[in-house]
DNA sequence: CCGCGAAGTTGCGAAATCCGCAGACTATGA
DNA sequence: TCATAGTCTGCGGATTTCGCAACTTCGCGG
Protein backbone atom coordinates (compact mmCIF):
# COMPACT_ATOMS: atom_id res chain seq x y z
CA UNK A 1 0.00 0.00 0.00
CA UNK A 2 0.92 3.52 0.12
CA UNK A 3 4.23 2.98 2.50
CA UNK A 4 5.96 6.16 0.93
CA UNK A 5 6.50 9.33 2.58
CA UNK A 6 4.54 12.36 1.52
CA UNK A 7 7.69 14.02 1.72
CA UNK A 8 11.27 13.86 1.33
CA UNK A 9 12.65 13.26 4.97
CA UNK A 10 15.71 15.80 4.38
CA UNK A 11 13.30 18.58 3.82
CA UNK A 12 13.55 21.43 6.52
CA UNK A 13 11.37 21.08 9.00
CA UNK A 14 8.41 23.23 10.07
CA UNK A 15 9.30 26.54 10.76
CA UNK A 16 12.42 27.49 9.06
CA UNK A 17 11.01 29.77 6.80
CA UNK A 18 8.89 32.46 8.10
CA UNK A 19 6.88 34.90 6.21
CA UNK A 20 7.49 38.68 6.58
CA UNK A 21 4.10 38.37 9.11
CA UNK A 22 5.94 36.08 11.41
CA UNK A 23 3.56 33.02 11.22
CA UNK A 24 5.99 29.96 10.63
CA UNK A 25 5.51 27.71 7.03
CA UNK A 26 4.79 24.93 7.38
CA UNK A 27 6.61 21.62 5.48
CA UNK A 28 4.91 19.13 3.24
CA UNK A 29 5.11 16.74 6.21
CA UNK A 30 3.24 18.95 8.39
CA UNK A 31 0.83 20.27 5.68
CA UNK A 32 -0.23 16.57 5.44
CA UNK A 33 -0.96 15.84 9.23
CA UNK A 34 -3.36 19.14 8.91
CA UNK A 35 -5.47 17.82 6.25
CA UNK A 36 -5.52 14.48 7.80
CA UNK A 37 -7.03 16.09 10.80
CA UNK A 38 -8.95 18.32 9.01
CA UNK A 39 -10.80 15.20 7.90
CA UNK A 40 -11.57 13.64 11.73
CA UNK A 41 -9.94 15.61 14.10
CA UNK A 42 -9.41 12.34 16.45
CA UNK A 43 -8.11 10.32 13.99
CA UNK A 44 -5.50 8.16 15.97
CA UNK A 45 -1.30 9.62 15.61
CA UNK A 46 -0.51 5.85 14.46
CA UNK A 47 -2.93 6.16 11.64
CA UNK A 48 -1.51 9.63 10.53
CA UNK A 49 1.94 8.11 10.97
CA UNK A 50 1.30 5.83 8.31
CA UNK A 51 -0.53 8.45 5.31
CA UNK A 52 2.50 10.66 5.76
CA UNK A 53 4.88 8.30 6.23
CA UNK A 54 6.31 9.24 10.02
CA UNK A 55 6.18 7.58 13.53
CA UNK A 56 3.57 7.65 15.82
CA UNK A 57 5.65 9.30 18.12
CA UNK A 58 7.02 11.93 15.51
CA UNK A 59 3.40 12.98 14.75
CA UNK A 60 2.44 13.35 17.96
CA UNK A 61 4.88 15.72 18.40
CA UNK A 62 4.60 17.83 15.76
CA UNK A 63 0.40 17.92 16.27
CA UNK A 64 1.15 19.07 19.66
CA UNK A 65 3.45 22.09 18.41
CA UNK A 66 1.35 22.70 15.60
CA UNK A 67 -1.25 23.39 18.90
CA UNK A 68 1.19 25.43 20.40
CA UNK A 69 2.37 27.74 17.70
CA UNK A 70 -1.26 28.24 17.05
CA UNK A 71 -0.96 27.18 13.69
CA UNK A 72 -3.85 24.97 14.04
CA UNK A 73 -6.61 24.02 16.02
CA UNK A 74 -8.98 20.85 16.85
CA UNK A 75 -12.35 21.75 17.70
CA UNK A 76 -15.79 20.97 17.08
CA UNK A 77 -17.82 23.03 14.43
CA UNK A 78 -21.44 23.42 14.38
CA UNK A 79 -23.62 25.70 12.36
CA UNK A 80 -24.27 28.02 14.80
CA UNK A 81 -28.26 28.16 14.44
CA UNK A 82 -28.20 24.55 15.48
CA UNK A 83 -26.30 25.55 18.88
CA UNK A 84 -29.07 27.74 19.92
CA UNK A 85 -27.41 31.56 18.17
CA UNK A 86 -30.36 32.38 15.68
CA UNK A 87 -28.98 35.86 14.41
CA UNK A 88 -25.90 36.27 12.48
CA UNK A 89 -24.86 38.56 10.59
CA UNK A 90 -21.33 39.70 8.28
CA UNK A 91 -20.77 43.25 9.03
CA UNK A 92 -18.38 45.64 6.83
CA UNK A 93 -16.63 48.66 8.26
CA UNK A 94 -15.29 51.68 7.12
CA UNK A 95 -12.72 52.62 8.98
CA UNK A 96 -10.58 56.33 9.74
CA UNK A 97 -6.97 56.60 10.70
CA UNK A 98 -5.44 52.87 12.27
CA UNK A 99 -7.19 49.87 10.74
CA UNK A 100 -5.60 47.28 12.59
CA UNK A 101 -6.07 48.93 15.95
CA UNK A 102 -9.92 48.75 15.34
CA UNK A 103 -9.37 45.65 13.99
CA UNK A 104 -7.93 44.57 17.34
CA UNK A 105 -10.93 45.94 19.54
CA UNK A 106 -13.33 44.27 17.73
CA UNK A 107 -11.63 41.31 17.91
CA UNK A 108 -11.56 41.43 21.67
CA UNK A 109 -15.37 40.97 21.61
CA UNK A 110 -16.51 37.79 22.14
CA UNK A 111 -19.25 38.05 19.68
CA UNK A 112 -17.11 38.85 17.22
CA UNK A 113 -16.27 35.41 15.79
CA UNK A 114 -14.48 36.35 12.42
CA UNK A 115 -12.58 39.61 12.02
CA UNK A 116 -10.27 40.33 8.82
CA UNK A 117 -8.73 42.95 7.03
CA UNK A 118 -9.77 43.45 3.65
CA UNK A 119 -9.41 45.55 0.44
CA UNK A 120 -12.33 46.91 -1.70
CA UNK A 121 -15.17 48.86 -0.34
CA UNK A 122 -14.80 48.20 3.46
CA UNK A 123 -11.91 48.06 5.16
CA UNK A 124 -12.93 45.23 7.71
CA UNK A 125 -14.95 41.89 7.89
CA UNK A 126 -16.61 40.93 10.60
CA UNK A 127 -18.55 37.84 11.48
CA UNK A 128 -21.23 38.53 14.60
CA UNK A 129 -23.00 35.98 16.16
CA UNK A 130 -25.68 36.49 18.99
CA UNK A 131 -28.50 35.03 20.81
CA UNK A 132 -31.39 37.16 19.41
CA UNK A 133 -32.29 40.38 17.14
CA UNK A 134 -31.94 42.34 20.60
CA UNK A 135 -28.50 41.26 21.22
CA UNK A 136 -27.40 41.93 17.59
CA UNK A 137 -28.69 45.39 17.42
CA UNK A 138 -26.87 46.41 20.34
CA UNK A 139 -23.42 44.78 19.33
CA UNK A 140 -23.78 46.79 15.94
CA UNK A 141 -24.90 49.98 16.98
CA UNK A 142 -23.79 50.66 20.35
CA UNK A 143 -20.66 48.38 20.96
CA UNK A 144 -18.68 48.64 17.35
CA UNK A 145 -20.04 51.73 16.36
CA UNK A 146 -18.85 53.06 19.86
CA UNK A 147 -15.31 51.83 18.85
CA UNK A 148 -12.99 55.08 18.01
CA UNK A 149 -12.02 54.87 14.50
CA UNK A 150 -14.86 53.40 12.88
CA UNK A 151 -16.19 55.48 10.21
CA UNK A 152 -19.52 53.42 9.10
CA UNK A 153 -21.27 49.57 9.02
CA UNK A 154 -23.06 47.72 6.90
CA UNK A 155 -24.91 44.71 8.20
CA UNK A 156 -25.33 41.85 6.05
CA UNK A 157 -27.98 39.64 7.97
CA UNK A 158 -27.91 35.64 7.61
CA UNK A 159 -30.68 34.03 6.56
CA UNK A 160 -29.47 30.52 5.70
CA UNK A 161 -25.99 29.02 6.01
CA UNK A 162 -25.48 26.72 2.88
CA UNK A 163 -22.00 25.68 3.20
CA UNK A 164 -19.38 25.32 5.73
CA UNK A 165 -15.90 23.81 5.29
CA UNK A 166 -12.52 22.87 6.50
CA UNK A 167 -10.66 20.96 4.15
CA UNK A 168 -8.46 23.86 2.19
CA UNK A 169 -5.78 20.91 0.41
CA UNK A 170 -7.66 18.25 0.62
CA UNK A 171 -8.78 18.68 -3.10
CA UNK B 1 -16.17 19.16 42.76
CA UNK B 2 -18.81 20.35 40.36
CA UNK B 3 -20.35 16.98 40.56
CA UNK B 4 -23.62 18.53 39.79
CA UNK B 5 -25.07 17.44 36.11
CA UNK B 6 -25.39 20.50 33.71
CA UNK B 7 -29.50 20.17 33.03
CA UNK B 8 -32.08 18.49 34.54
CA UNK B 9 -31.83 14.69 33.79
CA UNK B 10 -35.40 14.37 32.93
CA UNK B 11 -35.69 16.97 29.85
CA UNK B 12 -36.14 15.79 26.38
CA UNK B 13 -33.11 14.24 24.61
CA UNK B 14 -31.77 15.86 21.41
CA UNK B 15 -34.10 15.53 18.23
CA UNK B 16 -37.27 16.02 20.28
CA UNK B 17 -37.67 19.48 19.00
CA UNK B 18 -37.15 20.49 14.93
CA UNK B 19 -37.04 23.48 13.58
CA UNK B 20 -39.04 24.37 10.27
CA UNK B 21 -35.58 23.61 8.07
CA UNK B 22 -35.39 19.86 10.01
CA UNK B 23 -32.01 20.83 12.18
CA UNK B 24 -32.34 18.63 15.16
CA UNK B 25 -32.58 21.35 18.50
CA UNK B 26 -30.30 19.83 20.84
CA UNK B 27 -31.05 19.71 24.77
CA UNK B 28 -28.38 21.38 27.63
CA UNK B 29 -26.76 18.04 27.81
CA UNK B 30 -25.44 17.74 24.11
CA UNK B 31 -24.65 21.89 23.94
CA UNK B 32 -22.56 21.20 26.92
CA UNK B 33 -20.99 18.20 25.40
CA UNK B 34 -20.17 20.35 22.35
CA UNK B 35 -18.87 23.00 24.05
CA UNK B 36 -16.21 20.83 25.75
CA UNK B 37 -15.46 19.71 21.94
CA UNK B 38 -15.03 23.37 21.03
CA UNK B 39 -12.58 23.73 23.75
CA UNK B 40 -11.05 20.52 22.71
CA UNK B 41 -11.77 18.45 20.20
CA UNK B 42 -9.95 15.34 21.06
CA UNK B 43 -10.89 15.60 24.93
CA UNK B 44 -11.60 12.10 26.33
CA UNK B 45 -14.88 10.96 26.51
CA UNK B 46 -14.78 9.92 30.67
CA UNK B 47 -13.34 13.73 30.64
CA UNK B 48 -16.24 14.97 28.76
CA UNK B 49 -18.83 12.94 31.28
CA UNK B 50 -17.47 14.39 34.28
CA UNK B 51 -17.58 17.98 33.15
CA UNK B 52 -21.31 17.11 31.78
CA UNK B 53 -22.60 14.76 34.25
CA UNK B 54 -23.04 11.69 32.35
CA UNK B 55 -21.33 8.51 32.02
CA UNK B 56 -17.98 7.45 29.41
CA UNK B 57 -20.46 5.51 27.73
CA UNK B 58 -23.03 8.03 27.22
CA UNK B 59 -20.93 10.74 25.93
CA UNK B 60 -19.92 8.34 23.38
CA UNK B 61 -23.11 7.13 22.37
CA UNK B 62 -24.17 11.12 22.15
CA UNK B 63 -20.65 12.55 20.19
CA UNK B 64 -21.46 9.63 18.00
CA UNK B 65 -24.91 10.52 17.37
CA UNK B 66 -24.31 14.28 17.07
CA UNK B 67 -21.68 13.20 14.21
CA UNK B 68 -23.47 10.98 12.33
CA UNK B 69 -26.39 13.82 12.41
CA UNK B 70 -23.71 16.17 11.12
CA UNK B 71 -25.03 18.12 13.95
CA UNK B 72 -21.13 18.91 14.57
CA UNK B 73 -17.51 17.65 12.76
CA UNK B 74 -14.42 17.26 14.85
CA UNK B 75 -12.11 18.94 12.57
CA UNK B 76 -8.74 20.73 12.56
CA UNK B 77 -8.54 24.58 11.24
CA UNK B 78 -5.87 26.60 10.79
CA UNK B 79 -5.58 30.01 9.05
CA UNK B 80 -5.25 28.97 5.26
CA UNK B 81 -2.46 31.36 4.63
CA UNK B 82 -0.34 29.34 6.39
CA UNK B 83 -1.16 26.39 4.97
CA UNK B 84 -0.09 27.61 1.36
CA UNK B 85 -3.64 29.06 0.10
CA UNK B 86 -2.30 32.77 -0.72
CA UNK B 87 -5.08 34.64 -1.51
CA UNK B 88 -8.59 35.11 -0.05
CA UNK B 89 -11.73 37.03 -0.37
CA UNK B 90 -15.39 37.34 0.58
CA UNK B 91 -17.54 38.02 -2.37
CA UNK B 92 -20.42 39.50 -2.12
CA UNK B 93 -23.51 38.42 -4.84
CA UNK B 94 -26.62 39.83 -6.39
CA UNK B 95 -28.26 37.38 -8.03
CA UNK B 96 -31.67 38.00 -10.05
CA UNK B 97 -34.11 34.79 -9.74
CA UNK B 98 -33.83 31.90 -7.30
CA UNK B 99 -31.19 32.58 -5.03
CA UNK B 100 -30.83 29.34 -3.34
CA UNK B 101 -30.18 27.53 -6.61
CA UNK B 102 -27.24 30.12 -7.34
CA UNK B 103 -26.20 29.28 -3.46
CA UNK B 104 -26.21 25.37 -4.55
CA UNK B 105 -24.05 26.25 -7.63
CA UNK B 106 -21.40 28.19 -5.48
CA UNK B 107 -21.71 25.76 -2.64
CA UNK B 108 -20.33 22.84 -5.28
CA UNK B 109 -17.08 25.15 -6.02
CA UNK B 110 -14.67 23.38 -4.15
CA UNK B 111 -12.85 27.46 -4.00
CA UNK B 112 -15.89 28.11 -2.11
CA UNK B 113 -14.90 27.77 1.26
CA UNK B 114 -18.36 29.24 2.95
CA UNK B 115 -21.42 30.62 1.64
CA UNK B 116 -24.72 32.15 2.71
CA UNK B 117 -27.84 33.77 2.34
CA UNK B 118 -27.80 37.38 3.39
CA UNK B 119 -30.26 40.21 3.31
CA UNK B 120 -29.12 43.60 2.71
CA UNK B 121 -27.33 44.97 -0.24
CA UNK B 122 -26.30 41.76 -0.73
CA UNK B 123 -28.19 38.36 -1.90
CA UNK B 124 -25.19 35.57 -0.84
CA UNK B 125 -21.68 36.42 0.86
CA UNK B 126 -19.35 33.94 -0.26
CA UNK B 127 -15.59 33.12 1.09
CA UNK B 128 -13.10 32.08 -1.71
CA UNK B 129 -9.36 30.34 -0.81
CA UNK B 130 -7.19 30.31 -3.59
CA UNK B 131 -4.02 29.39 -4.00
CA UNK B 132 -2.58 32.74 -6.10
CA UNK B 133 -3.81 35.88 -7.83
CA UNK B 134 -4.57 33.66 -10.72
CA UNK B 135 -6.44 31.19 -9.16
CA UNK B 136 -8.65 33.79 -7.58
CA UNK B 137 -9.09 35.91 -10.88
CA UNK B 138 -10.27 32.83 -12.78
CA UNK B 139 -13.03 31.92 -9.49
CA UNK B 140 -14.42 35.31 -9.51
CA UNK B 141 -15.04 36.38 -13.04
CA UNK B 142 -14.40 33.36 -14.80
CA UNK B 143 -16.20 30.87 -12.79
CA UNK B 144 -19.00 32.60 -10.33
CA UNK B 145 -20.15 35.34 -12.78
CA UNK B 146 -20.58 32.33 -15.27
CA UNK B 147 -23.52 31.17 -12.62
CA UNK B 148 -26.51 31.78 -14.35
CA UNK B 149 -28.90 34.09 -12.32
CA UNK B 150 -25.48 36.41 -11.11
CA UNK B 151 -26.31 39.83 -11.71
CA UNK B 152 -23.13 41.31 -10.26
CA UNK B 153 -20.29 40.62 -7.30
CA UNK B 154 -18.07 42.97 -5.49
CA UNK B 155 -14.65 41.25 -4.35
CA UNK B 156 -12.87 42.00 -0.83
CA UNK B 157 -9.43 40.57 -0.92
CA UNK B 158 -8.20 39.52 2.28
CA UNK B 159 -5.15 41.37 3.82
CA UNK B 160 -5.29 39.83 6.80
CA UNK B 161 -7.01 37.55 9.02
CA UNK B 162 -7.03 39.03 12.86
CA UNK B 163 -9.13 36.23 14.52
CA UNK B 164 -11.45 33.09 13.64
CA UNK B 165 -13.01 31.21 16.97
CA UNK B 166 -14.92 28.41 17.16
CA UNK B 167 -16.56 28.70 20.94
CA UNK B 168 -19.90 29.65 20.26
CA UNK B 169 -21.46 29.37 23.76
CA UNK B 170 -18.09 29.28 25.82
CA UNK B 171 -19.21 32.50 27.20
C1' DC C 1 -51.93 -1.53 34.86
C1' DC C 2 -48.77 -3.57 31.81
C1' DG C 3 -45.73 -3.71 27.89
C1' DC C 4 -42.52 -1.28 25.13
C1' DG C 5 -38.95 1.65 23.40
C1' DA C 6 -35.57 5.22 24.15
C1' DA C 7 -31.67 6.61 27.06
C1' DG C 8 -28.66 6.07 30.61
C1' DT C 9 -25.71 3.45 33.96
C1' DT C 10 -22.62 0.15 35.47
C1' DG C 11 -19.28 -3.18 34.65
C1' DC C 12 -16.00 -5.52 32.07
C1' DG C 13 -12.24 -7.15 29.07
C1' DA C 14 -9.62 -6.76 24.88
C1' DA C 15 -7.62 -3.85 21.68
C1' DA C 16 -5.99 0.40 20.47
C1' DT C 17 -4.17 4.71 21.69
C1' DC C 18 -1.69 8.00 24.22
C1' DC C 19 2.36 9.56 26.54
C1' DG C 20 6.92 10.09 28.43
C1' DC C 21 11.63 8.90 27.86
C1' DA C 22 16.07 7.26 26.33
C1' DG C 23 19.04 6.78 22.37
C1' DA C 24 20.42 7.78 17.61
C1' DC C 25 20.90 10.89 13.73
C1' DT C 26 21.65 15.30 11.45
C1' DA C 27 22.47 19.88 10.56
C1' DT C 28 24.49 24.18 12.26
C1' DG C 29 27.64 27.27 14.45
C1' DA C 30 31.52 28.34 17.54
C1' DT D 1 36.21 19.16 15.77
C1' DC D 2 32.97 19.50 19.32
C1' DA D 3 28.84 21.00 21.35
C1' DT D 4 24.01 22.00 20.78
C1' DA D 5 19.52 22.04 19.24
C1' DG D 6 15.90 19.79 16.80
C1' DT D 7 13.82 15.45 15.12
C1' DC D 8 12.86 10.82 14.66
C1' DT D 9 12.45 6.07 16.38
C1' DG D 10 11.48 2.39 19.62
C1' DC D 11 9.52 0.91 23.68
C1' DG D 12 7.06 0.06 27.87
C1' DG D 13 3.22 1.46 30.95
C1' DA D 14 -0.86 4.18 31.74
C1' DT D 15 -5.04 5.59 29.64
C1' DT D 16 -8.66 5.51 26.48
C1' DT D 17 -11.59 3.55 23.29
C1' DC D 18 -14.95 0.27 21.92
C1' DG D 19 -18.33 -3.28 21.94
C1' DC D 20 -21.41 -5.78 24.70
C1' DA D 21 -24.60 -7.30 28.20
C1' DA D 22 -27.76 -6.61 32.06
C1' DC D 23 -30.51 -3.59 34.77
C1' DT D 24 -32.99 0.91 35.77
C1' DT D 25 -35.78 4.87 34.75
C1' DC D 26 -39.09 7.41 32.32
C1' DG D 27 -42.73 8.50 29.23
C1' DC D 28 -46.34 6.78 26.18
C1' DG D 29 -49.94 4.15 24.48
C1' DG D 30 -52.95 0.04 24.51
Amino acid sequence: MHSEAVASRSADQKGSRESRSGTPQLDAVSLAIVEQLQEDGRRPYAAIGKAVGLSEAAVRQRVQKLLDQGVMQIVAVTDPLTVGFRRQAMVGVNVEGDVESVADALAAMSECEYVVMTAGSFDLMVEIVCEDDDHLLDVINRRIRAVPGVRSTESFVYLKLKKQTYMWGTR
